[in-house]
Order: C-alpha cells, then sequence, then structure tokens
DNA sequence: CTTTACAAACCAAGCGCTTGCTTGGTAGCT
DNA sequence: AGCTACCAAGCAAGCGCTTGGTTTGTAAAG
C-alpha cells in the first residue's frame, strides 16, 4: 500500500517500490527489525524475489541513503544559488533541510539519521563521501556570515548546532500544528544570527 | 570488559557489571545487534545466566534507562536549586545535561536516546513518566525567562531546539578539543537568550 | 570449630523459532 | 530466443530463552 513516495526521485518501478516500502519500514521499526518479508509482503512478492533485486538486505539500506542524498543535495544547491545575500542563503538552506526532514523525503532522511550504524563501515565510507558536498554548502554559508562579522561562534559549531536542531524535528513538530516550517526556519535562523530572540 | 563505570549510580554488584557492559555494547552496536552473548561475554559468564538477574533483554534495557533517568533527574533538580536568577537555572540546566550526555552517564545516555524504540509500548510509557519531572525542569526555567521577556519564542519550541542540539553533540564534541562543556554551554544558552551570537 | 541449611550465582546443553539468503524453475513480454 | 520479474521451498546460522543441576558464600545450630 505504500501510501506517497518516501523519495521524490524515485519512480514506480519494481526496485523503486522497494526503496519506498523499505524506507516506510525502516523508519517506523528500524533496519534490524525490519525483515526481508517485512519488505516483500508490503510490495506484494515472496520475500527470496527481493534478491533478484538488491544483492543483501543491507544494499537496500544504502541504496535508500544513496537517493536520498543525491535528491537533497541538488535541492541544497538549488536553495543556494536563488539567494543572493549570505543571510538569504543561509534561511534557504535550513528551510529546504527542513522541508527534506519532514516534508517529502521525511522517511528517507530519517532513516538516514537513525540507520546509519547500520551500514558496514565500507559503505558508511562511501555515503559520507556523497554527503561532503551537502556539508560544504552549509559551511560556505555560515563562514560567510562568520566573515561578515554576523556572528562569532565557530562555524563548524554552529552547524552541528543546527544539525541537531533540524535533525530532532521530526520527534515532535506538527504540520498540522499552528507553527508552519517557514516560521520554524525563521526560529532556527534566528539562533544563529540572533534577531528577536 | 567495563571499563569505567556507565552509570554512577551503580555499584559494582553482579546486576550492576550486567548493566554497565550492557549499556556499553548498546551504544557500540545498538540493542538489536547486541546479543545475550554478547553481554554475558562481557563480564565473563554463559549466556544464560543473565536470567537469573533479568528476565529478558529487553528488561535490561530498560534497566539502564531508568538507572540513568533516575539519577539525572535529582542532578537537574540539584542544578537548579544551586541557583538564584532564571537565566542561571538554564545555565545550569544545560551544562548539566551536557554533561550527563558527554560525561559521566554518556552511555547510558546515548543509549536512552537511540534505543528508545527497542522498547515496547508499555515500558516507553514507563519510562516517559520517570521522565516528566525531567521536562519539567526545563519547561518551569524557560517560562520564567518568557515571562520576564527575556525571549519571545514558545518556551516549549526552545526545550525542543535545546533537546536536539544537546543530543547531537555526542556525535561531534571532543572532550580533549579547544571548546570546553562549559563554554559550548554558554554557545547554546546564547541561542537561547541571545547574548553574542 | 564443625556441621547443616539455604539461597544466590552460575554452568552445560540445547530447544524452538526467526533470520538473511539460495536454488531451480516458471510466466510473460518483446 | 532471451530477458526481466517472479515463485515455491528450504537451508544454515544465529537468536532469546529454558532447564536441571552444580558451585559458592554466609550464617545459624550443634
Amino acid at each position: 500500500m505504500a501510501e506517497s513516495l518516501a523519495i521524490n526521485g524515485i519512480d514506480d518501478s519494481p526496485r523503486g517500490r522497494l526503496l519506498s516500502a523499505a524506507a516506510h519500514l525502516f523508519r517506523d521499526k528500524g533496519f534490524d527489525r525490519t525483515t526481508v518479508r517485512d519488505i516483500a509482503a508490503a510490495v506484494g512478492i515472496q520475500s527470496g524475489s527481493i534478491f533478484h533485486h538488491f544483492k543483501t538486505k543491507e544494499d537496500i539500506l544504502y541504496a535508500v541513503m544513496e537517493e536520498v542524498i543525491h535528491f537533497n543535495t541538488a535541492r541544497l544547491q538549488q536553495a543556494v544559488a536563488s539567494e543572493a545575500t549570505a543571510a538569504g542563503k543561509l534561511r534557504a538552506l535550513i528551510r529546504a533541510e527542513l522541508q527534506s526532514i519532514v516534508g517529502d523525503t521525511a522517511e528517507a532522511m530519517t532513516v538516514m539519521v537513525t540507520e546509519w550504524r547500520c551500514l558496514s563501515e565500507d559503505k558508511q565510507r562511501k555515503a559520507l563521501a556523497l554527503r561532503s558536498i551537502y556539508e560544504q554548502l552549509w559551511l560556505d554559508s555560515l563562514s560567510e556570515l562568520h566573515q561578515q562579522g554576523v556572528m562569532k561562534t565557530d562555524p563548524f559549531i554552529l552547524r552541528r548546532l543546527l544539525t541537531g536542531m533540524i535533525g530532532w524535528t521530526p520527534n515532535w513538530f506538527d504540520r498540522e500544528g499552528p507553527v508552519s516550517l517557514d516560521d520554524l526556519a525563521d526560529i532556527m535562523l534566528a539562533r544563529v544570527i540572533g534577531e528577536a530572540p
């Protein structure tokens, strides 16, 4: 039944449907508690048939992460490119990452954060390399603001604080609630550039 | 084998040694990937002997969390009681929680954050009830600051942001690095009361 | 000082079940 | 003919946990 697709860039091929179902289940129950039989049942095939599309169960997890990294790196690059000022860029970054993590790619993003250690060290390194572009976009923006004297705190530390704030959001934020995603982005932005505490 | 005790309040009884070893392993490999045979081997007994001390493997996880909640609730109460002003109390709270999560009870605290969903719903409710006192201390402090007009943002939201910031710290903070824990606490405090961004 | 009693702590062995994954074969589309 | 997508069946390994019995520490009774 797979509700709406967990990752935007994914089509409705057998592989795509498997990835969506897997992302959904991984977020709900965690990687270890999700069996290949669960995933197979979610798309209506036999458990053994999964291994026609993926070599191992871990490969499915990696594929989910790979897709979401690519998709969201593109989104982040677009966000940065669409703004002129450093503060504008940072706000766009925060909005984009919030959108990723509580919006359209929420399931896959959450999986990447919470199931990271279920990857073998080898695949962790590969995924980390993919993420480096993503992180550089943040550091560039924050460094620019730092050089402009907007804030004194080390950009590296600020990125970590933002990662924590944003990454925790799925655990409490209610999209139907009184605070919009853009409101929340502004609240977080103020934690960095210090307007209206 | 069991290096320094993961939880301060724990003695060196068989039960205490099991809890320390379990906390260590749960943080390293996660609850699901840690077998009862792993835990048993870490304290030098047979796997079956564990069930003389705990009814189920899940009970071990719950016991770890229960201990760390009790210990740190006491620490938080002490932190609040030792300060007079609202801002001082908040700083003491941040310091105390940072200390919990990267300091003496780091392993058990990390386990509580990352392995929460491995608890049955029943035990989740029980643990949540234990945590309510803990959370109320935060909300009291933040609400007082809010009423004093120190910041405009909703105290509830601010607590969530702080939870995220603090909870993510173990993933990057280096105790041997140039920034001390108290430095970091001040940086985080400034995100709330808005001094020197 | 020895004996008896008893509970806490532990061992050796293994049961029943679930797991990721394999195998050999089939249906359907191009 | 050949490829993709799948099924039916099951294997080997690992899992949490049980069982029945043995050791160890302690302390009162003789």
